[in-house]
RNA sequence: GGGCCGGUAGCUCAGCUGGUCAGAGCAGGGGACUCAUAAUCCCUGGGUCGCGGGUUCGAGCCCCGCCCGGCCUACCA
């Protein structure tokens, strides 16, 4: 860990159709915040990158509904959805946008290197349109009766009733699930991405990574290798990118599908970031060193895009299928390192749904209660590595108990009898084998800990930074400076020393963590400049907004390379003047369970 | 229907490639202390590890079947 690395740090794009919930953050979110912030403070190079996914049939249904265009919608969306990733405390080098002419234009030159590499071709389906709109109309917006159990609200795509997996031709009596007409079913032209060309290549990839990745996305992926289709890559939809073909280019109603426009942006995110920095060739430094690394972080539902698809295009693109090829105009781009998929979080036990109201947006979260709180629960008793339960009950149990109870008295109870006693931070005197034992573990946990992170096992690293907060409790207690005041203060003023030392120790294990109330200790202890930096939203222009859209959007970035944060012990200075602390985190009353619960239930009817 | 993942103490969850693996935190009970947001520290738990078979000297951890929950199965992380 000693050499600097370079580490993409690659943020699943979130879906422009609505605010995102905690399940969401929860997924993506804070898992690669923690995992950047540690890489940055083991002074590795990392660049994160995300932005909001904004094209496809559900934003432009929505649009439609309103009466409003798809552009003005995702502008809307994309405002939110950034607001609250700032709240959070997400340190995106560049959180942007799909609708950008940067991102469009990186996304054309995949599909001209996949198409002139010979792995896409066309097909003619049939396809469900809708007659007054005249586009496609996914499988899933078509219901009608079943063919085999005669269930009446079938989908296009499966039977709910008997489990069937249908075709969309064969339902009786079909009808659009969005305004009820009934759709035509007509013979159209699609490009389609040939994955089977990827088969053996993706296998010999995937099997490389065993013992590196967690199994289950490891599992998962290989088995999808049993049985890879041709993908259908485009569609009958105005509200996309256009294909970069001759000929279809000026069709106004045809599209690239939005998942083959959305995980292209990992690099053209990366590529506009460059060209912001004052650097325009700056990504190639995370996307074609031979040892750079990359890293994917999502939920669960998105394995098959980052384990298969997206592997497949840039494999494609590199000129590494079946069919040969080389590399197009970029060049050749690295592979993912690991993708890291989290699983999903419950919601007091029943599951996410934004229709049905079952929903705690990150809004109205943060309004009631901090980011730190959140982040907290979120790696504490997170979906990491299988479905967990949020409940408020648990929550607030998790913020009074650890966060305030232990983490944030084991602050107040330090710096306010050295502020007291001392005004300042003391010296050490002459350290007994209890002083040095205790320094030494703590010391020793930086290991530990980052080591848990830089393997993704954040709740094991959580775990162990809460245990060193743990052993300065203990130590306090049982060296009882308070007691040593009038018999020993030379003493006294050598264990308060340690204590604080030991306090620091467990503000920078849990920088990455919770960042904001780490910056806060770092104060408290007299430290100057930024520890670790926060992102930032910054107004940029886009030549592609147009009148449509707002020409300007906000992105997120920051300057984290300023942050003094490092992961290591270091030293307290003592004669550093010291103020009576206030609270870290506030206490949340029981009541706040009941309230919460009522709230749901209210909005959940 | 197919694939994958889970079902461990009252609650929320740890348990890597089989042999101190039957655990942690919280809740409950007892004690110590008073610096601190009545916080902290110590002691205290015996749960058929979803159910039924099987492999093995030995299985939460491997195999088979079943039950329950989740996800994917061409557009909600």
């Amino acid at each position: 860990m000693s050499s600097k690395r370079h580490i993409l740090t690659a943020v699943a794009w979130p879906y422009a159709n609505g605010p995102r919930h905690i399940g969401h953050v929860s997924g993506f979110g804070v898992p690669s915040d923690v995992f950047a912030r540690f890489q940055r403070m083991s002074g590795n190079h990392v660049l994160m990158v995300s932005g909001t996914d904004e094209h496809g049939t559900p934003i432009q249904v929505l649009a439609d509904q309103e009466g409003v265009t798809a552009r003005r919608l995702a502008d809307r969306y994309n405002r939110i959805i950034a607001e609250d990733l700032v709240a959070l405390g997400l340190s995106y080098d560049l959180f942007t946008r799909t609708t950008t002419a940067n991102h469009y234009a990186v996304v054309q030159e995949l599909f001209t290197g996949l198409y002139n590499n010979g792995y896409i071709f066309t097909k003619t389906t049939k396809g469900a349109i809708s007659p007054s709109t005249g586009r496609t109309l996914p499988d899933r917006y078509v219901e009608g009766t079943c063919p085999i159990c005669g269930y009446d609200g079938a989908r296009g795509d499966q039977c709910d009733n008997c489990g069937n997996q249908l075709d969309p031709v064969d339902l009786i009596d079909p009808r659009s699930k969005i305004n009820g007409e009934t759709p035509e079913f007509v013979d159209t032209e699609h490009f389609m991405l040939d994955l089977p060309a990827f088969t053996e290549i993706l296998g010999t990839w995937l099997k490389s990574k065993a013992g590196q990745w967690r199994p289950n996305v490891l599992k998962f992926s290989l088995n999808l290798l049993d049985d890879l289709q041709p993908r259908a890559i485009s569609r009958d939809l105005d509200w996309g990118v256009p294909i970069p073909i001759e000929g279809w280019s000026e069709q106004a109603n045809k599209r690239l599908y939005v998942w083959f426009d959305a995980v292209v942006g990992y690099l053209s995110a990366a590529i506009e970031w460059a060209q912001r920095s004052g650097d325009p060739e700056a990504w190639r430094r995370w996307w074609q060193a031979e040892d750079a690394e990359s890293y994917y972080f999502m939920g669960k539902d998105n394995i098959v895009f980052h384990a298969e698809i997206w592997p497949a295009m840039l494999l494609g693109y590199n000129g590494k299928g079946d069919r040969g090829g080389r590399p197009g105009t970029l060049g050749e781009l690295n592979l993912p390192t690991e993708v890291v998929s989290s699983e999903f979080l419950t919601m007091e036990g029943r599951k996410f749904s934004s229709s049905r109201r079952v929903v705690i947006y990150v809004r109205d979260f943060l309004q009631r209660y901090s980011a730190d709180a959140l982040r907290y629960y979120i790696i504490a008793a997170g979906p990491e590595t299988q479905d967990t339960d949020f409940t408020w009950a648990e929550f607030v149990r998790r913020n009074n108990d650890e966060l305030v109870a232990a983490w944030g008295n084991l602050v107040n109870r330090s710096i306010s009898m050295a502020a007291k006693n001392i005004g300042a931070i003391p010296e050490a005197g002459e350290l007994t084998d209890e002083d040095r034992r205790v320094l030494d573990a703590s010391k020793a946990a930086f290991d530990v800990v980052g080591g848990h992170i830089d393997r993704s096992r954040f709740k094991a690293g959580l775990q162990e930074a809460m245990r060193t907060v743990a052993e300065a409790n203990k130590y306090i207690s049982d060296q009882a400076p308070w007691a040593l005041k009038k018999t020993d203060p030379e003493r006294m003023r050598t264990v308060l020393h340690v204590a604080l030392q030991l306090v620091d120790d467990a503000k920078t294990l849990l920088t990455p963590f919770l960042p904001a109330s780490s910056n806060k200790v770092y104060a408290m202890l007299g430290g100057t400049g930024v520890w670790s930096a926060m992102p930032r939203l910054e107004e940029v222009t886009d030549s592609i907004g147009g009148e449509e859209g707002t020409s300007t959007y906000p992105v997120i970035t920051g300057d984290y390379a300023d942050s003094e944060a490092r992961w290591e012990s270091i030293p307290i200075r003592p004669g550093t003047p010291l103020e009576p602390p206030t609270p870290l985190f506030a206490k949340l009353d029981p009541s706040v369970v009941d309230e919460e619960l009522a709230r749901l239930e209210e909005a959940a009817g």
